[in-house]
DNA sequence: ACATATTGATTGCATATGCAAGTTATCTTG
DNA sequence: CAAGATAACTTGCATATGCAATCAATATGT
């Protein structure tokens, strides 16, 4: 039983620590996160934005613009230039919808189907390395704690 | 006893779900906790960076630009422009370290002060918000495992 | 059926970001 | 102490980002 560490992560408490912020660790632990991804994936030609993308798409295709843009939370102006960049280099294709004629949908080439496994090969050591430590409890928790953080964000 | 939801986590397994994967959730979660936060904020006329910035220099001041900017988790480029634009907006001054020639130090200007306690009290509620059915321990756990994602980070 | 609202995609534009290169000051090592 | 290494700061430059405005297609309400 230790102390309730709640009122220290409140920015309108006066006992205020920036090492309580839940905010503050989870943008340190996502930008050192994104340090370390980059690098593995700058030998295979693909920046993290395209990485995101292709991981999508590697669950499910041929996907909508806005659908992908939302899945990987990125705003759906910078994703039309992530896919711009991506058809540009080969990685994926862009065809009109049958269904609704508003949609363009996103697909994976043959290239980036190959980019996707390397990428897949070269980041699953930095996630052993990650939850290095973490029980299966540990894990869940972890999921379940993220989860909530974003439910109660509406 | 529920399963092990690790494998499911691992950009190189084949039963990988991007649900699963706790970059994913990081990234959602401080994604939209920006969203929300930025809104807060843009009634008293300050950007996220400004405010982490603030953040920082309410717990300690002076601090040099490089302290800061590790701090925030912001590139020192970055920050310099940021700097930059605090001291134009009367937020914060720079001084020259009397013990290291090198150095740079920030304080804030009480204009810069009263911004921050305007800040606080509006992100308070977000705070209060987010941490809603979270027991002292899960709010304990939740530190304790983004310390440990980032530990392990290097 | 028609008018209105909504959704998806797209682009111009201003700004933010960060790499890389350079300057100055301090530290470290022989 | 001198020389090289390191650290803090600074800036030019190319690129990324996202707001806001626009157009087209579909959905909704009367």
């Amino acid at each position: 039983m230790s102390e309730d560490l709640r009122p220290f992560g409140d920015p309108g408490s006066n006992r205020f620590r920036v090492d309580a912020y839940p905010f503050y660790l989870l943008n340190r632990a996502a930008s050192r996160y994104n340090v370390v991804i980059e690098s593995q994936l700058r030998p295979i030609g693909i920046d993290i934005p395209t990485w995101r993308v292709l991981m999508i798409l590697g669950e499910r295709e041929p996907l909508p613009i806005a659908h992908v843009a939302k899945s990987a939370v990125i705003n759906i102006s910078t994703m039309m230039r992530i896919v711009e960049r991506m058809v540009k280099a080969g990685l994926i294709v862009t065809q009109p919808s049958e269904t609704d004629g508003r949609v363009t949908e996103l697909a994976m080439t043959d290239l980036g189907q190959e980019k996707l496994v390397a990428a897949r090969a070269a980041t699953s050591p930095v996630y052993q390395q990650i939850i290095t430590g973490f029980s299966a409890e540990d894990f869940a928790q972890l999921l379940d704690l993220l989860g909530r953080l974003h439910d109660n964000l509406d």
